[in-house]
DNA sequence: AGCACGCCGACT
DNA sequence: GTCGGCGTGCTC
């Protein structure tokens, strides 16, 4: 028998199926992992069984074929559909097969491969031979009685000359090099740094090294005082680099171990199941639904609800009928650790049968989730974006709520839209997919205005309560009228009405890229990553400066290093707000909440706990107070910046905005004493924010349909871009312009005649350095057929492969974000 | 990517 | 003779 195989080591230009002939020793099946002889040197290599054949196939000229060497599952990890599912990601997201098999499964079931060298028979070191390092190598063999782990040698040897001794070795056919795989079942873990000297003798070290080695010295003197560190946190505040610390290792100053990562505690256990009663137009939601879920091919349906509507209650109906028909579910949220209140809901309902997936468990406990909803032990998944592969048997319904959030769209490798890959997955299980959203996706809700899916609205919320009334607030007026602050004076006055009342308010701060840079007030530079295109931030628990991307860092400069004029603060952090009502109302207690207050010890969950607790009057931040708990008591929330995320050069910058503010504003007046909600901006008379101050959905959809036609962006056309890399820039932009000629010359031959596509760039990518690397971009508007992108997939193996654009790089991306 | 193979100039 | 560097081609 002959077995098609999808090979691990295989990159993105020669990524297709190899054929290994089955030895009568073993039975393999499509899914199963194996382990096969792979190149010239026969490397062992991880591969995933996708078909097998009966002889006869063979080629007809050639060799044959390669044997399988072994089978590393006993039965297959993989079934059909999702072995169907994997070849769907590949081709709609220009990965590997193995790519895509890696997003499917758990980390728990990799296998490291582990390299053994022994040698040859007979072997003998040749005299004439001058090569020490490989000589000394083959001595420690020979002492070893004539095998051993790579990892043995290590010990002993410094790993790059011990790499170029192996190969020396190997050509000379002194030895020969088995790897085998070993199942990995680690968990996440952290170095620590401990100090191994009295501080005594640490803070003399960091004295006298003070001149000479700033950054050890800095190190010791932290280390000093702690005693030990995780060794991420002593270069986040000394701004040493991992190399730093080796050499206070080798200078026995410090040791250094790992330490196992604790994961955050499950969140607390369930209460009673309340019973559902719907109100009418959930009612209707729901009668609609479950209709689908009866159907052969349920298809695809948006349930579009305004907050606090009542989604919930509908997605838990649909639930209950599909466990009913015995069949399992997929529940996909945006971020667990904002959904608290669903997870209590949901175990509180489905007991056992609930499995929860999220970034946050173990590698082992994922392993064991994935187990048992694989055995069916579990059939309720309740999970964040790599969920929706989840091995659920006889799938019958996929929820994504929020269908709106970009947490669904995978930052690497793989990069898929969970919620595209939910709708493919559902058709091809003939599973029913909801969308739900207070603020749907044009693409979605033009989908489903246009029939391709169903669409149930639900207009009223559950208390029955209207939606709270919005102020606009023109803060370029609040400036022309001399209050700089961000904090307007209708602002102002809201907080202190609610103060009176002892009644909470949340602020919101969109915070995006300008927050935390700094300027010169003197000629106006910016300090800027050596690395990237990026301005460095200013953080201000170590006092230095750092930049987000490649995490480069060095100290706070006291003076600007152009014109020696005063660095200041520019745009406006939560910290900076939170001084500003210190100052405004003075003794007023502010919960703030972002990046730096939240941790794994002062989790979400527990910040919103005190703020609903204690009742703090204020709770201020980013992202994450738009989202969260329903609070009885608050009765005024604001929107401090509503433009910043509307100048943004993706194409969604106006659906994301109306999104947060339609959020934030939806977060007053949950409870029985109304609200209401202030948007303080710089542009009042602009549409998107006009339509959402309204919560008008149906407008804003309704203006910006045609400014994505015009546009060429999704719904309308897809866009496709191409991501060019390099160290250097001349290189890359020539490989851009090259490419883009070829594409013109393909897209403009008869045989793409009939495909609608436009070519756009080369541009500088968003971000135009990296670490040291240029990046620009191609970007292709077309309707995404099948054919345009194996054309895409095409030119870039082509170009991969072309020896003239070496140093070069090339990436396909599909409706991303920068 | 990762590796073998072949060709060339340099060194002993 | 031997070594290392580099360009080329292939992976069942």
């Amino acid at each position: 028998m002959i077995a098609r195989i999808a090979v691990a080591s295989a990159v993105f230009s020669m990524d297709k199926p190899f054929d290994y002939r089955i030895p009568d020793s073993l039975t393999l099946q499509p899914g199963q992992r194996v382990r096969v002889p792979f190149g010239a040197s026969n490397r062992r290599t991880e591969g995933i069984v996708l078909a097998v054949m009966p002889d006869g196939a063979e080629r007809p000229d050639g060799p044959a074929f390669k044997p399988v060497e072994a089978a590393l599952d006993p039965e297959p990890l993989l079934s059909r559909a999702a072995l169907h599912l994997a070849a769907f990601v590949r081709e709609r997201y220009f990965c590997t097969f193995y790519d895509a098999v890696r997003a499917i499964l758990p980390a728990g079931v990799w296998f490291q491969p582990r390299d053994r060298y022994t040698l040859a028979e007979n072997a003998a070191w040749d005299d004439r031979w001058r090569n020490p390092a490989a000589q000394a190598v083959f001595q420690t063999l020979q002492t070893l009685g004539g095998a051993a782990e790579e990892s043995a040698l290590r010990a002993q040897f410094e790993a790059e000359a011990l790499q170029r001794a192996l190969q020396y070795l190997r050509q000379k056919k002194l030895v020969t090099c088995e790897t085998s795989h070993r199942r990995r079942v680690n968990d996440k873990t952290e170095r620590i740094a401990v100090l191994a000297v009295p501080a005594e003798e640490a803070r003399r070290f960091a004295q006298s090294h003070q001149a000479s080695a700033p950054v050890q010295a800095a190190a010791m003197e932290l280390l000093a005082t702690l005693g030990e560190c995780a060794c991420k946190e002593l270069c986040y505040y000394a701004g040493a680099t991992s190399a730093t610390l080796r050499r206070l290792e080798k200078l026995e100053l410090l040791t250094l171990r790992e330490q196992e990562v604790l994961p955050p505690p499950p969140p607390a256990a369930a209460a009673d199941p309340k019973p559902l009663l719907l109100t009418p137009q959930q009612q209707a939601a729901y009668d609609s639904l479950s209709a689908r879920l009866q159907d052969a091919s349920p298809g695809t349906a948006l349930l579009y609800g305004v907050t606090g509507s009542g989604k919930t209650a509908v997605y838990l109906r649909l639930i209950d009928d599909c466990l009913t028909a015995g069949r399992g579910a997929i529940v996909l949220v945006p971020e667990i650790a904002l959904t608290p209140q669903l997870l209590r809901q949901f175990s509180a309902r489905y007991g056992a049968r609930v499995a929860v997936l999220h970034s946050a468990l173990r590698i082992s406990e994922r392993y064991e989730t994935w187990k048992r909803i694989r055995s069916g032990d579990a059939d309720v998944v309740l999970g964040t974006r790599s969920a929706v592969f989840a091995p659920v048997r006889d799938l019958g319904l996929l929820i994504v709520d929020e269908e709106q959030e970009h947490t669904y769209q995978s930052e690497n490798a793989p990069r898929y839209h969970a919620r595209e890959v939910a709708i493919y997955r559902g058709a091809q299980e003939h599973a029913l997919t909801v969308l739900g959203s207070a603020t749907p996706t044009v693409e979605s809700m033009y989908r489903a205005v246009t029939g391709a899916f169903g669409l149930c609205r639900i207009t009223e919320r559950y208390n029955g309560r209207p939606l709270p009334p919005v102020e606009i607030v023109d803060m370029k007026r609040e400036l022309r009228e001399g209050n700089a602050s961000i904090i307007s004076e209708p602002l102002l006055l809201a907080l202190r009405e609610n103060l009176r009342l002892g009644q909470q308010s949340i602020l919101y701060l969109n915070r995006r890229g300008t927050s935390r840079m700094l300027a010169c007030v003197e000629c106006g530079s910016v300090p800027m990553c050596p690395g990237c295109s990026l301005p460095l931030t200013y953080h201000h628990a170590n006092g230095r400066l750092m930049c987000h991307i490649c995490g480069h860092s060095e100290p706070m400069p006291a003076r600007c290093p152009v014109c020696g004029g005063h660095l200041r603060q520019i745009g406006c952090g939560t910290q900076r707000v939170e001084e500003q009502l210190q100052n405004l109302l003075p003794g007023v207690g502010v919960l703030r909440m972002d990046a730096d207050t939240v941790s794994a010890v002062n989790t979400h969950e527990k910040l919103f706990r005190r703020f609903r607790e204690e009742r703090i009057p204020i709770l201020l931040g980013t992202q994450m107070v738009a989202k969260g708990l329903d609070f009885e008591n608050v009765t005024l929330s604001a929107v401090l910046d509503a433009d910043l995320s509307l100048y943004a050069s993706d194409y969604r910058a106006a659906e994301t905005t109306f999104s947060l503010i339609a959020q934030v504003a939806g977060r007053a007046g949950r409870g029985k004493l109304g609200g209401r909600a202030i948007l303080q901006t710089m542009t009042p008379q602009n549409q998107t924010i006009r339509f959402a101050a309204e919560q008008n959905y149906d407008a804003f959809f309704e203006a910006e349909l045609p400014l994505r036609q015009l546009r060429g962006c999704p719904p309308y056309r897809d866009l496709l871009t191409v991501t060019f890399h390099g160290r250097e820039e001349e290189r890359v932009w020539q490989a851009a312009l090259a490419f883009r000629a070829r594409l013109d010359g393909l897209l403009h031959s008869e045989f793409y005649r009939g495909e609608t596509a436009a070519v756009l760039g080369p541009a500088p990518a968003s971000v135009a350095r990296i670490n040291y690397h240029y990046r620009c971009r191609l970007t292709l508007s077309c309707v995404n057929t099948r054919r345009l992108r194996e054309l895409l997939a095409f030119l870039v193996r082509e170009f991969a492969k072309d020896r003239s654009f070496r140093g070069v790089g090339a990436f396909v991306d599909v409706n991303g974000r920068e």
